[in-house]
DNA sequence: CTGCTTATGTGCGGTAACGTACATAAGTAA
DNA sequence: TTACTTATGTACGTTACCGCACATAAGCAG
């Protein structure tokens, strides 16, 4: 069976100028990217760094008592294994795969290398950091503040924003773990959303029926997470890259309405 | 009235090599932080970078209805405006001064320009920001998982790690602002600390009397960022730097008992 | 002193999520 | 078919925190 597949499908490769992609596709790794699978474990170093194109990959900080709860997201979007660039080589956190999927990875000296040219590569990943660092942040302000409910959209959302069509595959109870709260609790959120009529859910497969309901009933911190996203990193709409590349662009800048330049006026 | 001060008891200039503080040090700023400064506001571009030395600064997040949410915590040991440099120029919060104090500021163009040489002076920005990356997704974690009471004690820990006594001048309102609680949530985690003889609580002056109780108290996530901000940078014990230098390096790696060269006293 | 503001303490009903236990239904293998 | 596993639904007492309303106390200005 043969699978389409191009680096360009990940964003961020997909930004990059042809001289770089020169030195670098040649040793992307296209792999295989089953649910579950742990990429990295907290303190433990990588070999490799990952661009995700159709997996998506929660990152997450286990507690002692065995608890957690999901600290950011990476998909198509972006790139798993920042410290490896920003210095620390390990982080306190694990990165699992959230939905089964594939990604290119570039072993890890590769990628230190080409970041300490300190070209477009490097301001491509500084730039990533820095939505991941607001993704971040807004997790801590959606876990203080709002709802189960408004996190459970919040959550279909960013995920669906990383996926081809409109459907999930997801058991309650992955998406609890990922939460940080009750399997239950979730179960009671998704039927919310169900009876709402914004989703069908069906033994792990949930299916997004009205998009713009879930977006009014999520919070805030979707909307300011996605502008900051698209503000940092402006998908390329590059006319010479694949289909099924461009159709990805869709889906990510062009969910809302319309995403303008998001310049403030006001507050001198 | 003389008040000693000198760029290096901010951990990260401190441990910038001879050559990068030649051309940075010149173009520093000494500058007052009064409580509740405002430093830079969402969105707005900032024409300063702040190294904190005495200061201690707040990211916050400040929701559509007003509420609020603390993120991140800045003082001697870092840098506010790390947008600047990861290319973003600004960030979706806040950032307020929490503690009042002093800080040196360097123009915006000095530190990009600096930064964009690719020497040492990027690579402690990069391990820096890995530790804020760090402290902003503890933040989620605790917020999602640990009591009033724990979070309390954190945040005390924190605060005091960046302060040079044992004292704190802060009301409840503030701390309540900063945690994105209740007041009277604050009052009854302050009384309970208190009762245990942890702590004296005084009209806005909270005295620790025991830090080892508190760090018992707290959750794991004051441990776990406190570590990787020690991994990630090693407050540097160099020789050839001013004595004060090195003493503040048992501020940071010894906080406990720790006492300072000056003490803060009033600073009116 | 009085009067005022600010900071802290307290009480109480409401609620979102928790922990636990169990029930049902859908898929899977024999 | 039956047996079994997995996924989801439901119920109920408990808890931490919220929102609100006040009470007290400490500092300050006159």
């Amino acid at each position: 069976m043969l699978i389409a597949h191009d680096p360009s499908q990940n964003h961020l490769l997909a930004a990059l100028p042809a001289a770089v992609t020169a030195h670098i596709f040649p040793h992307l790794e296209w792999v295989p990217m089953p649910l579950g699978h742990v990429l990295y474990e907290s303190g433990v170093q990588m070999r490799h760094v990952y661009f995700p194109t159709t997996a998506i990959v929660s990152l997450l900080y286990v507690m002692e008592d065995g608890a957690s709860a999901e600290i950011a997201i990476v998909g198509n979007e972006g790139i798993v294994g920042v410290s490896l660039f920003m210095g620390g080589e390990t982080t306190p956190s694990r990165a699992v795969v959230q939905s089964a999927g594939y990604a290119y990875r570039l072993p890890r000296q590769w990628l230190k290398d080409e970041f300490s040219l300190a070209g477009e590569m490097q301001v491509l990943l500084l730039r990533y950091t820095q939505a991941l660092l607001t993704q971040m942040a807004q997790t801590a302000v959606c876990n203080r503040h709002h709802t189960l409910d408004q996190q459970f959209c919040r959550w279909l959302l960013m995920s669906l924003d990383r996926l081809p069509g409109n459907e999930l595959v997801m058991t309650q109870e992955l998406i609890a773990n990922m939460l940080g709260v009750r399997r239950e609790g979730v179960t009671e959120a998704a039927g919310n959303v169900q009876k709402a009529g914004l989703i069908t859910y069906h033994r792990g497969h949930i299916a997004v029926l009205d998009r713009a309901g879930l977006e009014a009933r999520a919070c805030e911190c979707y909307t300011v997470v996605k502008k900051e996203f698209d503000r940092l990193l402006p998908y390329p709409v590059v006319p010479g890259k694949t289909s099924d590349a461009s159709r990805a662009s869709a889906s990510l800048s062009a969910v809302h309405s319309a995403s303008l330049p998001f310049r403030k006026g006001k507050t001198a």
